[in-house]
DNA sequence: GTTATTAAGGATATATAATATCCGTAATAG
DNA sequence: CTATTACGGATATTATATATCCTTAATAAC
């Protein structure tokens, strides 16, 4: 049980897109080349995050995405949610009902215990997800990359936006 | 991305086995009949909670499950990696390096910035499931539970152990 | 207008993992 | 000796993730 690579690649995208100076944008080939990852596959990633609002595509010649809102107001989950749905990882079958002794009328006023504990920490990853925007991880890559990497790259993505 | 349903039946059989009385077994079919799951399939869940010594299985007529220690000292971790592993969800597969602009002989001191929240969310998730215990589910159990199908059911049990 | 480029989305193929079943083995209680 | 059990290996089936291909409509540049 894992998270798709497209979260990855999307978060990823997402950082990128954050750091593009005022208005300008990324083609999903650009994206792709600099991820090393397929493009025809990342644009489906890259679909998902428009279709929830977090990036915006614009076609033809000098389109591409850029974020829809700024960084500060995008969320891990946000991102994580969009590819991978918002979905509890945890899915009650509701098991309890096929015990042999229930009555068959019976019915139950709360969900399953189990269930319950479950979801409970499915909120606790979320909630870690909901409390880091793309802002926060700006500052924190400012700090990670080596002063002529970041340059260099800045440099390469001006080159096509 | 969804977690096996293994975990929610290896959760519920973990449930019915701290509630047996003092040295009592029970086997994987009558398990998977009190659930209502393929008896061969869920064998496969309680052999991994056997490997990772949360129940403890003895063969021949008679023989079947019981927990290895205390409900007190089983948290729902435990069983939750036991069936689904202990690795984090998200996988990096280090993109990062794969940037044109990314000197070849470049080696990074930290783990990726997305990755690491990434990972403190997933531990998150694993704190939440570490601190709720066997012992702490049988007391909500006993609160949900009929008082009817509570008395049923541990009669079932007891024709079988 | 014409052309090249782009996002968007549908259709389809491939690979991997989840789900499920079957069988052989060794232990063991009656 | 027999029936029952956990355990593990092998295999089949189904679902999902991964990936590619193709068509469409918009749009910027010429």
């Amino acid at each position: 049980m894992q998270l798709k690579n497209q979260v990855e690649w999307a978060l990823h995208c997402c950082a990128i897109l954050a750091g593009l100076p005022d208005g300008k944008r990324l083609s999903t080939k650009d994206l792709a080349e600099l991820h090393g990852v397929p493009k025809e596959y990342l644009s489906k990633a890259l679909q998902a995050l428009s279709q929830a609002q977090i990036v915006e595509g614009s076609l033809g010649p000098s389109g591409g995405y850029r974020l829809a809102r700024t960084p500060a107001r995008i969320s891990f989950l946000d991102i994580v949610e969009a590819v991978e749905g918002g979905a509890s990882r945890f899915v009650c079958t509701e098991i309890r009902k096929n015990n042999p002794c229930r009555p068959s009328g019976l019915c139950d006023d709360k969900p399953c215990a189990i269930a319950r504990v479950m979801w409970a920490a499915d909120q606790a990853w979320r909630k870690a997800l909901r409390e880091v925007t793309l802002s926060d991880l700006a500052r924190t890559l400012e700090k990670d990359i080596p002063a002529a990497l970041w340059k260099k790259t800045a440099g390469w993505i001006a080159e096509r936006t």
